[in-house]
DNA sequence: ATTTTGACGACCC
DNA sequence: TGGGTCGCCAAAA
């Protein structure tokens, strides 16, 4: 698979998460048929820049917003999120809002513990 | 040609 | 809660 074949497949997967929904780095890149290279769908997106993409749903897998909160970028994306119902605390988001949905554990609050640290 | 650098993420201590 | 390590790999330096 070609740089840009892979990176069609990546836009295409991100363009698949539905609004007020969010997904991360690392399932867009397993769903875009790319599993290990969430580095790759962050440089697709960064490049994309100003592009007919709904890059601010995706985020880290922990819940974390792409960029810090005190960042442009991150207020971009949560200024984005919100507007679509999605809520974001302190720069996260609850596990339940991916598309992926999480476990039992999460549906209750976030899932891994690493995802309720905050910054 | 080699090293560094990320819009990442799972693990380990 | 907070740092490292390691896998990944395309660009930029």
């Amino acid at each position: 698979m070609d740089a840009e074949s892979a990176r069609a497949a990546i836009c295409a997967a991100v363009r698949a998460i539905p609004a007020g929904k969010v997904s991360s780095y690392g399932a867009v890149a397993a769903r875009a048929g790319l599993p290990r290279r969430a580095r790759l769908v962050g440089r697709v997106l960064r490049e994309a820049g100003e592009a007919d993409l709904p890059w601010h749903r995706v985020l880290h897998a922990d819940g974390r917003l792409a960029a810090p909160l005190r960042s442009a970028l991150g207020r971009r994306q949560a200024r984005l999120l919100l507007a679509e119902g999605v809520r974001v605390h302190a720069g996260r988001v609850a596990a339940a809002c991916f598309v992926d949905g999480g476990d039992a554990d999460a549906l209750l609050w976030a899932s891994p513990q690493r995802a309720l640290r905050r910054r």
